[in-house]
DNA sequence: GCCAACGTTGGC
DNA sequence: GCCAACGTTGGC
């Protein structure tokens, strides 16, 4: 199983509101970088578990734990003139841009923000930590993930059990 | 609001 | 294919 970090910016689509959802899930929309796109359709499997991570905003950090739980599929946003992630170089029968659906999955007990992040040397790879990252999604290490659940105050085998 | 970093665009 | 200009991201 591969671990993923989710970026989104609370004002737009935070974690409650991911909760909120039906089924608790929401379709991943809007990715265009080619970079995560990859990530997407070579990489991600359902059930892999991940965190979501609150960027641009008063307190960025991680609020809990995601699941993936689809193959990528074509995102209908980028055909779709009245969205703000249109493409109008999209072409329908060759769709080049992906989504995968995103599940809330768990909360932390505890909030992790990201100077907390940057305290532990078990996280100095971090690509989040990276200055300049601009990677909406990045891939994480098992040791990250399983390091990161702990400071969130949950037990990563509890997750796995499931 | 500033600015560093990086992806994308487009002229050549 | 190069690379400068431009736009976006995101922490501070």
């Amino acid at each position: 199983m591969r671990h993923w970090l989710l970026k989104s910016e609370p004002d737009t689509f935070s974690f409650d509101d991911l909760k909120r959802r039906p089924k608790r899930t929401e379709p991943w929309n809007g990715v265009r970088n080619y970079q995560v796109r990859n990530f997407m359709r070579d990489d991600m499997k359902p059930g892999d578990l991940g965190f979501f991570y609150h960027s641009s905003c008063p307190e960025p950090g991680i609020p809990g734990v995601i699941e993936i739980v689809s193959e990528a599929r074509p995102d209908p946003s980028a055909l779709d003139p009245k969205s703000e992630y249109f493409d109008p170089k999209s072409d329908p029968d060759n769709p080049g841009w992906l989504l995968v659906d995103v599940a809330w999955r768990a909360d932390f007990e505890r909030f992790v923000a990201l100077p907390e992040l940057r305290e532990h040397p078990e996280l100095a790879e971090l690509l989040i930590l990276r200055r300049g990252n601009r990677l909406s999604v990045t891939p994480l290490e098992t040791a990250e993930f399983q390091f990161i659940c702990q400071l969130g105050g949950i037990d990563p085998k509890g997750l796995a059990s499931d």
